[in-house]
DNA sequence: TGATTGTCCGTAAGCGTTTTCGCCAAAACA
DNA sequence: TGTTTTGGCGAAAACGCTTACGGACAATCA
């Protein structure tokens, strides 16, 4: 079945078949509309790859994440293949696992397939490989870690305001003695979102917070708690670097026999789904996927299209007002935690 | 950059290029080497289309799901990825989000891209649409609806055993008011974990359990279990359909003041990643994405290589113990709850 | 030594599109 | 009516690879 047979069938040539497939160039309506009925009548579907071998255009886009089980990607992943369908293109998930050899096989993946454009969510980026891209011409978007050039754009996040609210927010409850527990430092986003916070204490003129560094993920979280919840000064607040984290922190403090907000109030960031669900619902700074996801899109398909530049683009974040901020208790000493300890034992 | 100017480099055919690109065939370990040289040497990538059009085989399988942001999904994905970039083949992921229009645009584009096989995981499936498919020699294989033919496979979860072990555990903690909430009953699989459950009872010999229906998502399960605990006889455990409906019930319980597992014991079904970090840790019914990816993708995969034919894989279920469970309280009756509610109040 | 076999490799014909020309007929003009 | 313009369409050459076929050559056999 291919566009031959159609062009049999309509009684056209099959550059006619070819060119009301591809909506464009003039064609009669008559003719468009019997071409159209051959299509249907044999239920053709052109074939994708010769097209792209004739046109030169692959309607393929490549995404590159570090891993699609990480609570952060899904909506991302999804958001951006909504937008790629409506455009008629196609999206390439390809997962690194955090692994630099990985990464290199995703790239030599998108290489070969040709693809129109990459949108590269990771944090770890071999600028060898980023060549290897540019050298072939081909679209990037980046994620906070990269510089725009010719055909390559970047998105950057403003953690700075969301981090803000959420500091304004903590202050606003009473809350002095604020903790802030990062990403693994070796991550851009987790460095930028830290330098934020210490900015922002300094601006306000609190005292530099307490620092406990996580890994973006559940356990880490939890481990960096208790590490904090042993300190002589107990934080009242406490500020994670993603919501993984405030999830563990969140465990960490629930087994300690403190409660949420009442005894310590805590922040997430990213605002992935299950926030809302958690026990009790996370207050978090919200990093929107759905508009990372569009404006990546556009800075690849636009270059295409209108022949734009790469550029570099902001998205917002905002805060989410939920339940596990609350007032500072009025005693905030270590005293309350053996009280606690005792109610539970 | 092409496959001729690798061979003019190396001064061979472009005969003896694809031969040494595809590993195949006799070709002298010398000239494989110089060919080789030739290739890295240029950075040459082919052409992942023209191979595909020569060949007629595009080393891509397509995977459609309902929603990637579903939290049972992100796993199936990534194992479905690995296990196929581990053979060299490729994997084109679709939401259909739950929307039979966008399913038939699903099934047009895999279509389109010409894929050597489809994994179709979804619960809404226009039989209409899979003759597409079937028509055009594409094998298939569906998780739980779907029947074993000529190319198409069919996985069959083992609900049964996972709910039997589950109503064992909860039965030898001393429980005998058991509740289920469902999932909407218009899904198969949601369906036959329910009927697992009922002619589990019945085989024991216990009184019909108490039965509400959720949606499989959160605030489905939220909703199922308020009404559960407004009930006169008010079960101490409840299982779920899966783990969001657990942890909607979760939350319910929380707010009416009662404790899991003091007061009532709560088990999931499927263990999704998340349903760890729960307070308190979800006992769940685990299902294996791994392994239902590792099947799917050996179903797709080995009917082409292997020349196998569309056959039934069982893919087991376990019970996961964590601490949403625990002996039945003593008094099990409507006034405890008031305890309860007093003591927090 | 001539015939036979087998190995390695090149020639060239596809694969299913897109796209550049250029042709033809009809419309517009003189 | 003859000439130019235009719009719709067809012929055919790419696009970059795979692969059937066959040729050249060396090794083996009678």
């Amino acid at each position: 079945m291919n566009i031959r047979e159609v062009a049999r069938l309509a009684k056209v040539s099959t550059a006619t078949v070819s060119r009301t497939i591809n909506g464009s160039d003039k064609v009669t309506p008559e003719t468009k509309e019997r071409v159209q009925r051959a299509i249907e009548e044999l239920k053709f579907y052109p074939n994708t790859w010769a097209r792209a071998l004739g046109s030169g255009r692959s309607r393929l886009y490549g995404l590159i994440i570090s891993d699609i089980t990480n609570p952060f990607f899904p909506e991302l992943v999804k958001s951006f293949e909504d937008i790629a369908v409506q455009n008629g293109q196609e999206v390439l998930v390809a997962n690194t696992n955090y692994d630099p050899a990985r990464m290199e096989q995703c790239v030599s993946r998108m290489l070969q397939r040709k693809v129109d454009g990459v949108a590269i969510m990771t944090s770890e980026m071999d600028p060898r490989l980023i060549t290897e891209f540019q050298d072939r011409d081909i679209p990037l978007v980046f994620l906070d870690t990269g510089t725009a050039q010719k055909l390559t754009s970047n998105i950057v996040v403003d953690y700075a305001s969301g981090v803000d609210a959420a500091v304004e927010h903590i202050v606003g409850l009473g809350h002095t003695e604020i903790a802030f527990i990062s990403g693994p430092m070796m991550l851009r986003s987790a460095r930028v979102r830290r330098e934020a916070f210490v900015a922002c204490l300094e601006r306000r003129g609190i005292g530099a917070g307490l620092m406990e560094e996580g890994n973006h993920q559940v356990d880490g979280g939890h481990g960096a708690m208790e590490r904090l919840l042993s300190r002589k000064t107990r934080p009242t607040a406490v500020l994670a670097s993603n919501d993984m984290t405030a999830i563990g922190a969140l465990g960490a403090i629930h087994e300690s026999g403190l409660r949420v907000p009442e005894d310590i109030s805590i922040v997430g960031f990213d605002d992935i789904q299950i926030s809302a669900f958690t026990q009790p619902a996370l207050t978090t700074v919200r990093l929107s996927r759905d508009e990372i996801a569009r404006v990546a899109f556009r800075a690849l398909y636009g270059i295409r299209q209108e022949g734009s530049k790469g550029a570099e683009y902001g998205v917002p974040t905002s805060l989410v007002l939920r339940s596990s901020t609350g007032r500072v208790p009025r005693d905030t000493t270590g005293k309350m935690r053996e009280d606690a300890g005792l109610v539970r034992a």
